[in-house]
DNA sequence: GCAATTTGTCTCTTACAAAAGACACATGTA
DNA sequence: TACATGTGTCTTTTGTAAGAGACAAATTGC
């Protein structure tokens, strides 16, 4: 909890850039600034708590809210005065799993990969310039590594994250990484070029291993997955102990990368 | 296809009444529109198509699509000038999920229960005053009966609809269903107080039969699943062969009576 | 080849939505 | 009893977002 509060925290700047004043602020991007704080906190809000939360006028929070509940993007949660997500968006949200060939297939593929490895896997994306989960399984070992759906990390803490950025410009590069981003959860420090050698390396080797970056007890495998040749759509992922041999590594790597090609567009 | 349409067309009048005029929408409703559009047209759509189907000026559109684009609420689509729903609405949908145990454990049941019977398996809800499918599992006959999540049908053609409305006033109940409703797809026409009654045995039996409602080769199977004593929150349904033996039937029923009331709250 | 349509980006105006703030009504707590 | 703190609904005011329309560029069709 902690950790997902922390991790959660990096949600914050929403979208439409940071706000200097933020009165008189257009009603959709009020909107859109609720939605990203509801995702964030991942649970039901007040709606006092909300305002605040996305620093909007109390009576505005009001009025928005209670159109966002009558079209059903929102509900009101059991006791009665909080919101969270509605049903209608679950039913937008499947629409688009339906017109997407590669998450339904991705969704499938890291379920099976984790069913077999008993190792978390997970399909991770860009998403607006960031680092998504957009599906994880947990796999089956007792202290299970945790890694939400829908988290947004910074890119250079994982393995992924090379991988997506494989095929950038240096400068798309070090506009999509913030200073922020390049200090790991331990406090240490990338150098950025570091990460953007790490960047080609991942892209010439064709996948991508990370030791100790988000925590010191595990490491995470990824390999990409293609939406035409040279662009990275997504990328599969496993999470395993720090202390897995390389033997048993190599394996899995192995069948990562034999996974994530059965998913890309060419073949 | 041509039957998926016919359904669609239902979503039309979506969020905020029947805009007489139209002019000077507010841009949250716009947006609203735009989603609910997007919905009932299942592919992604064109700009100035949109600016049609949504009867909004084409400037206004392609503003708020920009937004909403950047936003990562919408994505625009393979060739280019085409939108659909994007990533974030799909991070938002599996929040909701996430959030919600009844939802989360249906998909379950439903999948649970299409696997076992073979037959479609259905879990449906009342989404803002109208009949929703919001999970599917298609089952295994060769003929696979139609059925997609998501769908928005008048309540009196099914048999989930007679039990999610057990327990509301009668004033309440007419609110809910209008004059089209009542005509069934093969363009006969129930009576209201004929629905009503049905309502009324549904509620007293637990359960809910229809047959040959919305097409001719099929009946559907209901049972309630309650959030409170009396208030049913969702329904299972069944969908089969209109010609089920009555002992077949009678079996399927029962086992879909005990899913769903392992879903309710209560017990 | 020249029309006719569609697409995407602009600018300018004013109708109207967002905000401020007052109000009424619950709570809890010194 | 007073005094915060949170909730939900009003009004009034004013800054601005929605809309009309004009434009160039890209697609169509004949």
């Amino acid at each position: 909890m902690q950790d997902g509060n922390a991790l959660a925290a990096r949600l914050d700047t929403g979208p439409g850039e940071d706000r200097t004043s933020g009165s008189r602020e257009k009603g959709l991007n009020r909107v859109l600034h609720i939605l990203e704080f509801l995702h964030a906190t991942q649970r039901a809000v007040g709606i006092g708590d909300l305002a605040k939360g996305v620093n909007a006028p109390r009576s505005t929070t009001y009025t928005l809210v209670r159109e966002l509940v009558d079209a059903g993007l929102l509900e009101m949660a059991g006791d009665g005065n909080r919101v969270y997500f509605g049903k209608k968006l679950y039913l937008y949200g499947m629409d688009y799993v339906r017109g997407n060939d590669l998450l339904r297939r991705g969704r499938q593929e890291v379920d099976n990969l984790s069913r077999e490895t008993g190792e978390t896997s997970e399909l991770c994306m860009l998403q607006s310039g960031r680092y998504t989960i957009v599906h994880s399984s947990p796999g089956t070992r007792p202290f299970r590594i945790s890694s939400a759906t829908g988290l947004q990390i910074p890119l250079p803490w994982t393995a992924s994250g090379r991988l997506l950025l494989a095929g950038l410009e240096r400068a798309a590069i070090e506009d999509m990484v913030s200073e922020d981003d390049l200090v790991l959860p331990d406090g240490r420090r990338l150098r950025l070029d570091d990460f953007i050698a790490d960047i080609a390396t991942a892209k010439a080797t064709g996948h991508c291993i990370t030791s100790g970056l988000v925590d010191a007890y595990t490491k995470c495998l990824a390999a990409p997955v293609f939406s035409a040749p040279g662009k990275v759509e997504a990328t599969m992922c496993l999470v395993v102990p720090i202390d897995t041999s390389e033997a048993k590594t190599g394996e899995l790597i192995a069948l990562l990368r034999g996974r994530a090609a059965s998913l890309s567009i060419p073949g």
